[in-house]
DNA sequence: ATGAAAGCGCTAACAT
DNA sequence: ATGTTAGCGCTTTCAT
């Protein structure tokens, strides 16, 4: 930790310039100057101090993401995802957890800006418009995932959300479900907004009256998922199945219907938005929206390496959204009203 | 992304040593200078450039963190709950996947060291002993977690894992399993080696004389889990159950029995090592040792920090080692025989 | 091919 | 209470 340039240089009897140069693999060095040089290095088990270089190069090589909550598997993936495309091209990945809350979100954005990051991803809360706007203004590049805000003109990468909601509620009408309840996200973001949408369109074309009580509105936790999904079934009228708009509400409403001794599908049909590993373990493995969420933040990534090395994203300056398609995992949940109909 | 201090210090008309103290709050300044100055950063929406900073204070506010990948539920716990205590203390977080792979976890190690972090915890392969040794030496502060490494000398967070083996072998023992299958880790590392001695032991207590062809020796991942678990339940002799080393090999293992049409505990018992959110979900839930998972990741970067600020571990120089202890979650999945001998 | 020197933006010792 | 200034460790002109 304590060898510098100069101590290097003198070392190797020639100036920093010449140890920086070989340092950054720099043409016009001698070859013979060089190997001097890197016997000094190693001699000297130096390190280049990449903060000094950040400094005076007003490049940081490092990016920062703020995602929800890494303990999501939704998260944890975006940021995998990240992290292998930015290690692949030399990044570092400072990791904020915003916890989905708009104050820990702006406090991050302005750590990352203070810190000089290149280039920041993030899940937004839709919150901080007037920052976020302010930081592109100031020339920071930045990508949304996920989400958007409105009021602000921005990169991102998304789900199709409103299709998929569509596929995932079509299908259970087309295997003969008609009360068909969903557990909706919170409303003031897209993704809770659209699936919502999709959901409305899916049962309004099908002719099937809306019915409040079947609309649930929770906030993408996993208890508001457990608590709504008792609510919808002890209620008046009982569904015949269900829709849960994201996975960790999924997870709520699966211990729900355990514990309330309801079977799937022995009793209801039932779809998640997100797929999960051990949904097939399940004793009904669960059919579920799979969301392509490794390939999600991988073009994320890409998208924000290359505003920061300023290649062309689209055409003109127009904001470029990236809008990935779901699939439909079909198994067990949804199987008996169609058995029952053939 | 333009102001800097000099800018802020010109328009407040006083000096940039005047501008600092206001930015650390740094007593000594009249309240009316200081209003001076904070108008004048926020009409320039000024924010500190926190890399010159660091290279002058030497001292970045920054740790690093090298799990062995953030898709594991166990690493992406650790990284939300060193995340948590960081951010609590004002401090950022480089994440780094290290994939369990010694050259990736070289190479971050230096990055992390090149970026002059005040610390780094790691969950280490085992394999860098001499360059995490000259990384302590140069005065780099250190904290290990889940794991040691052989020939290194440092504070360590750990699990008591032979202790945590026993205990759930034995518990399968106690419910009259005699014929039990293990699928354990890399005995290269400490984790492998210790959840290994740990069955080893309770198999030997109980009298029941060791059987080779019962022992599967995997890499912590889920594939391995998989193959591990069908070669052991389609060899000569079969098992009446399974102790699982990890999380990862237990997902892999659950699948293998699903695929082979065994009904655990109709008609093995098993006992993973790691609890999961969805065990009590499966059809008949897994009785599993819980780690303390957020704990270690906190504890360690308790640890750390105190380290980075100087605050005395234990008593003397001698490595701190903390060892967290497990809970045995019991569940459905080993209670058959035990229901059969009463 | 190599070196000298300025300066990135900040803090901290010293001076006033 | 405030200002002056050196310098953290590096890169990058500009000379030679």
């Amino acid at each position: 930790m304590k060898a510098n340039i100069k101590i290097v240089a003198k070392k190797a009897g020639v100036s920093t310039a010449t140890v920086s140069r070989v340092l950054r693999d720099y043409p016009g060095v001698r070859s013979k100057t060089k190997k001097k040089v890197l016997k000094a290095i190693k001699d000297l088990k130096y390190e280049v101090n990449a903060v000094a270089r950040s400094l005076r190069q007003k490049k940081t090589h490092t990016i920062g993401i703020i995602v929800g909550n890494v303990l999501s598997q939704f998260y944890s993936t975006i940021a995998k995802s990240v992290e292998d495309v930015a290690q692949r091209k030399g990044y570092n990945l400072i990791l904020c957890n915003g916890d989905d809350d708009p104050e820990k979100e702006l406090k991050y954005l302005k750590v990352l800006r203070s810190n000089r990051v290149d280039g920041i991803i993030f899940t937004p809360t839709g919150k901080n418009a007037d920052y976020v706007n302010s930081l592109i203004e100031s020339g920071m590049n930045i990508v949304l995932l996920d989400r958007l805000i409105n009021g602000v003109e921005c990169d991102a990468v998304l789900i199709d959300n409103e299709r998929s909601a569509y596929k995932a509620v079509k299908h259970l009408i087309d295997q003969g479900y008609r009360k068909i309840g969903i557990i909706a996200g919170l409303i003031d973001r897209t993704t809770g907004r659209e699936r919502l949408n999709g959901y409305l369109r899916a049962i309004n074309e099908a002719g099937i009256k809306r019915n409040d009580d079947f609309i649930k509105i929770g906030d993408f936790k996993e208890k508001s998922g457990l608590e709504l999904t008792k609510e919808l079934f002890q209620g008046a009228e009982r569904p015949d199945s269900l829709f849960v708009s994201n996975a960790d509400m999924t997870i709520g409403a699966l211990i729900a219907i355990k514990e309330l001794g309801i079977d799937a599908p022995g009793d209801i049909g039932m779809v998640g938005f997100d797929d999960f590993e051990w949904a097939r373990l399940l004793k009904n493995p669960l059919t579920a929206i799979r969301q392509p969420v490794y390939s999600l933040g991988l073009n994320a990534a890409e998208m924000l390496l290359k505003k920061i090395n300023n290649e062309p994203l689209g055409i003109g300056d127009k904001p470029v959204i990236i809008t990935l398609n779901t699939e439909l995992i079909i198994r067990e949940s949804t199987k008996k009203l169609y058995r029952e109909v053939i």
